[in-house]
DNA sequence: TGCATCAGTTACGTCAACTGCACCAATGGC
DNA sequence: GCCATTGGTGCAGTTGACGTAACTGATGCA
């Protein structure tokens, strides 16, 4: 795990797209809250809302990893109370047709392979 | 993280195929070793050298899940020295469809969207 | 007898992601 | 003054994915 799919601390950078996209879609919440982007600019709190179990914390990393990669944009207003909001660039935007194909893959499917005994 | 993205013990299924597919391809191994079996049937120490970095722990252990869901089939040749294969099923040959999406999108997307400065 | 192979299993430990709770700043409403 | 709101931050603690090392069983080889 040095170089398949963990961070980009040593590693230049794998040759395989698939390992790249894992190296920034990594934990459960990643790829979740980039589903969410995909309906739409969204704040902190709906965000939030809108992924119930998630915490602050949590979201603000995975948000904070997603601006710092180009993936999304954090536009944040000088109100009060405050008002942040995060947008998907065109890069992170592309990311619609992993997200779909996941999508499609997941409601094909028979419900009995998300079963632990398979049937 | 009780309804969305983790584990089938109480949570009866997602509704979105997102999180469903996150259910079986959670960790950053899973994904990779799929990616594996696409280009065909491999044994366990074939899966090991072309995964450079997994143990074999945690190879067992993906390995196991996949075949209890169903995207995998194990069969094992009661021969000395022992070999087992492992090979896609249909279910799991659907899967190309995301990994290749993954590929695409790493692949079309600039170098510097996966240094931590954004580039 | 002892070492090597394959495909694991088991015990034990590490490490990062994730969680919950409290707290902050600045303002509006009561 | 006190509470609520928004978008977080810090600390402590849990979870579980993952890693290392040792061991198994049956056989071939020296």
């Amino acid at each position: 795990m040095s170089q398949n799919s963990a961070s980009h601390n040593s590693a230049p950078l794998p040759d395989c797209g698939v390992a790249r996209f894992l190296l920034l879609l990594d934990g459960p919440w990643a790829t979740l809250i980039v589903r969410e982007l995909l309906h739409g600019p969204h704040r902190f709190t709906e965000l939030m809302d809108a992924l119930p179990g998630i915490s602050a914390h949590t979201l603000t990393n995975r948000l904070r990893k997603f601006v710092r990669h180009g993936l999304v944009t954090r536009t944040a207003y000088p109100e009060i109370p405050p008002r942040v909001v995060y947008e998907l660039t065109p890069l992170g935007h592309q990311l619609r047709a992993v997200l779909t194909a996941m999508d499609d893959w997941a409601l094909t499917v028979p419900t009995s392979a998300f079963t632990p005994t398979g049937g």
